[in-house]
DNA sequence: TCGCTTTAATGTAACGATACATTAATCTAT
DNA sequence: ATAGATTAATGTATCGTTACATTAAAGCGA
């Protein structure tokens, strides 16, 4: 078994309070003497007390962890670099004011609902690019602090919301491929971001850009940009020019592409999304959309955090904190002007 | 206030534990008839109750939760896809059984002492590929169920331990570079590698590889290698392969050359670390061992969850579980046989 | 020396869930 | 009909910590 506070009190033959109250800096009310306080700490130390933090918990209403929610189990090996980052600035916030982070299967439950039981978090930080409107209800219905990260804002009204102007950044890719002479352009997608609201925003973002530029701007499942692909005859492409919905989907486009002798950028350009460092290593480099992941996950946190303190000082009205990041376009090799002896075919 | 379990027993008319025995399915002594059961249930979804996993584990001595260590506090940027594969591996294993995986502070301590808290976790996962020997001794000091991952058995004896077998890898490497006809190779390293215990390994399964066919075999510092490079002349290169201490390395490696148009392989062969899907996207295609990450991450900890069971059912003495992992090489387009004209030089 | 504050502590009761022991009521066998 | 077994429950103590209330002793001015 291991060593309680009263083992401590004990073998230095004072109360238990008389050692809780030294050991954890608390007990506004007991005052200890400096000589008996020595005494403790020493006793403490040699017994190896580490405080039990279930008891603590019970009694403080406190755990120290917040819950983080994926949408999957899984999620991870689709795009690595997003959830690297993303955990790298949840951490950032996190440790240094002691907290621990949590991945719980409660977390993580396929539609979009999850139930947390009380006394294990003090607060949920709900990442899910891919956001369904049950997620929202789930979220609300909580009886915690929860912060949105990465949901466009218009869905989770009423909650703290961190997240990426998706549209904004399509506007500033087509801008971008307009500028170069461009004026058939592709957005690619796998079937499943079309219901994710992140999806929709980028979809939405990307349309609206295409028609106030007046270019031809087709959103294409991922199937039919790869048959595009190998029917590709240099002077009736479809397109001249493809956004993918991030960087992995664009990597494997680039490498249909190079399978297929279609040269990027001279035949087709390619961009991706995320800016990962990834695109530095490939074949051309990757132009792509620069998210402030690792920011964006580090302010959300602190926001959490503000949240369960003002709880605790009851508080009860914080403002609520509700970010929208601006991405720049990280302009690479994969872009450039379509071949002159197309332009303006 | 959230709703308790003394709530959901007033509701329904029944005592505390009645309540707890339908809630939990445990309290084995209690039975409660079919139609007291159903109103209790009832009862407890119509109030919303949660159990409070405070109290719980404060009694029942059990968290469901497990702690995950790491050495440094922002390993993940450097090697994302490590990383992930290992956290999938885990929750893999993990949440199946309903156990939440934890990131602490507690378990990020710089020189690899860690002290954790009662109460918070019932076992621990050790993963540090960079493992120093004062690391071991606080794992050991831990009473707490402790399984290593990916580190060198020789140095933590006493402790099941789940580790790739790094010399044999390294190995599989210098064969291969041997058969396509090297006799010059270089093993690129940054120099922290060569403190860890992992590194050791590695360095020490490429020398002797190299020793026993008769090749020369170098260690390299990244610094080194790097000047190697701008300073490369086609027929006098000290090295015609070199071999990277992982992928995103060997990345660095090519993009240097294509820089300095030196060809790979034709020039100069290439092999990463790890045979991440980077290896796919790299240009040429990256040969890389692979190591069985996300396999190893999940047997190991299906080895900590069969400990912590073991050790609630006082079967003190369980085997001990270790297991080293043989690692693929995986050939594709950067290694190649040395160009003719230098041949035998 | 008496009342008053100040200092240094201690006592007790929770927090919520569950293990173990006990009780009351019903059933079975002779 | 009654002992003994079975069923359906309840009572109570406890896990380790901390909040709140209380006490005992010392200090101090008049």
């Amino acid at each position: 078994m291991s060593t309680t506070l009263r083992d401590v009190a004990n073998a230095a033959g004072v109360s238990v309070m008389s050692a809780c109250a030294v050991l954890t800096g608390g007990g506004r009310n007991v005052k200890v003497s400096e000589e008996k306080a020595k005494l403790i700490r020493e006793k403490a130390q040699e017994l190896r007390y580490e405080p039990n933090l279930a008891g603590r918990s019970l009694r403080t209403r406190k755990t120290d962890t917040i819950g983080v929610v994926f949408q999957h189990l899984t999620t991870f090996g689709e795009e690595p670099y997003y959830y690297q980052q993303l955990l790298d600035g949840i951490m950032a916030a996190l440790f240094p004011r002691g907290y621990t982070l949590a991945l719980s299967p409660q977390l993580i439950k396929g539609e979009g609902t999850i139930q947390v039981s009380n006394g294990r978090f003090d607060g949920v930080l709900w990442c899910c690019p891919d956001l369904v409107e049950t997620s929202i209800e789930s979220a609300k219905s909580l009886r915690l602090p929860v912060v949105m990260i990465h949901a466009p804002k218009e869905v989770t009204a009423g909650l703290p919301t961190f997240a990426a102007d998706n549209e904004r950044a399509m506007e500033r890719i087509v801008n971008h491929l307009v500028g170069l002479g461009h004026e058939r352009i592709g957005f690619v997608v796998k079937p499943h971001v079309a219901r994710t609201s992140e999806g929709k925003a980028r979809i939405n973002g990307f349309l609206k850009a295409a028609e106030s530029l007046h270019v031809k701007g087709e959103v294409l499942l991922w199937e039919y940009a790869v048959e595009e692909l190998s029917n590709y005859v240099p002077d009736a492409a479809p397109h001249t020019a493809l956004a993918a919905y991030n960087d992995v989907h664009a990597g494997h486009i680039l490498s249909r592409a190079k399978d297929l002798a279609i040269r990027v950028p001279e035949d087709l350009s390619v961009v991706g999304f995320d800016s990962s460092n990834f695109c530095e290593r490939t074949q051309p480099r990757l132009t792509s959309v620069h998210q402030p992941i690792e920011r964006m996950a580090r302010e959300a946190t602190e926001c959490l955090l503000r949240l369960i303190d003002a709880g605790r000082e009851n508080l009860s009205e914080t403002r609520l904190d509700t970010k929208l990041y601006d991405c720049q376009l990280d302009i690479r090799e994969s872009t450039a002007a379509p071949s002159p002896h197309r332009r303006g075919t």
